[in-house]
DNA sequence: GGCTCTATGTACGGTGTCGCACAGACGGCA
DNA sequence: TGCCGTCTGTGCGACACCGTACATAGAGCC
């Protein structure tokens, strides 16, 4: 079978073989949170077809995503960087399935494996770039931008053009009121650029959607390609 | 002499010998620019007691500050992650000097040696952490209370009450108008936390600034130490 | 002293978002 | 069928910040 995630489908054969026996197909379903912010890391995911969100916690109540990880990356980066917590909270927002590993038997891997090193470190950049353009992003433009720039980029990673979402879920990525979603999305749907209903969404202009969306889109896509 | 940059201090003794003959002393004006967006990284560098800004650019004149490097980081980190162009704009926000390294010499001591590896990723994941938390704080606190967070955050690295700054170059940072700093200021000001005068700024109550500052201030100080 | 440049202060209408409150509307379940 | 919980839509006053324009005031230079 082939290799959905990107990460791993960069490994030479060699590198691959040794990796792939401590490899074990994990579940991710919906809403499922892998970490909270402090909480120790004991596996690593390579996501296949399931998408999880990066959210940051300040002031205890609020959230922002500050990155999203599909099948180009890696969950579990601070384990990689030798931190044995996790920063944020990981949490799972498009249902689907995971290669995972154990945190010991990644250690032992990325300490003799010099391609797994190199793949995790060229993702670990690109997921910096990915929070720093976020940063700025959230900083910059409106919501409605965000919004569709959000969903562009969710549409990418899970390769679908309709997924399971609420407004009251997409507020907390965003870091505004529900409300707030409620006018972008209602001013995106009238411009026939999405449809949704009762938690789910799909979008059925992708190009005018794009031109909805801030540049963030494109300089985050041409990064992290 | 010790070892002002907290990255070489953690190093073993017989690590830091390895290395201290590539290091060279560099002086680090004000307002030098060591890097653009897309430049290639040729020469890393450990603050000793300059200070660093990371700004992320965004629709080619809106600039946000996204990272700040002190004696207790490195300048470069794209290129131990294997990237040989750095994503940032990188300014010299309070001269002084650091220790330079050549970019070649660097990748080679990375593979050689283990404990500048692993100094390398604590700070890496350090940094990440400290964009996130930016992100967020410029996401939902207030110029004024940025602003205090900002100074605050000076100080420590710089170690120094007072510094070159003008309002201009602070709305960059906080990714405001310069009149929204001036109002902020302002504010501070009437309240004698700070004093400033035509480019130069000083910090008359640390505590009363910590105060007015927003949490982020102390959740980037304890994760950093 | 007088000029110019840079840094800082003030004013003003516009707007995006906030916080809150409440009204529909759909879906699942008894 | 009717209830209830969840999801979505609307209204409203408040306010932080935006963009812009212009006024003041030190600093440096001739």
């Amino acid at each position: 079978m082939p290799i959905a995630n990107q990460v791993l489908a960069a490994l030479s054969r060699a590198d691959y073989k040794l990796l792939a026996p401590k490899l074990t197909l994990a579940p991710l379903p919906f809403g499922q949170v892998l970490y909270e912010p402090g909480d120790s890391v004991r596996h690593i995911y390579f996501p296949n077809d399931s998408l999880v969100s990066l959210l940051t916690l300040v002031d205890r109540h609020l959230a922002l995503e500050v990155g999203m990880v599909g099948r180009e990356g890696v969950v579990g980066i601070a384990f990689a960087l030798g931190v044995g917590s996790s920063p944020f909270r990981v949490l799972v927002q498009g249902g689907g399935s995971a290669m995972r590993m154990s945190a010991a038997a990644f250690r032992n891997e990325l300490a003799t494996s010099v391609g797994l090193q190199r793949a995790v470190n060229l993702y670990t950049h690109s997921l910096m770039t990915q929070v720093a353009t976020t940063a700025a992003c959230n900083r910059f433009h409106e919501v409605e931008a965000r919004l569709a720039r959000w969903l562009l980029m969710t549409r990418d990673r899970l390769s679908a053009d309709a997924f399971r979402l609420t407004q009251e879920f997409l507020s907390h990525m965003l870091g505004t009121r529900r409300v707030g979603v409620t006018t972008a999305a209602n001013a995106l749907r009238r411009r026939k650029l999405i449809e949704y209903n009762r938690g789910h969404i799909s979008i059925i202009n992708g190009r005018g959607l794009e031109a909805a969306s801030c540049s963030c889109y494109r300089t985050m896509k041409s990064n992290c390609h």
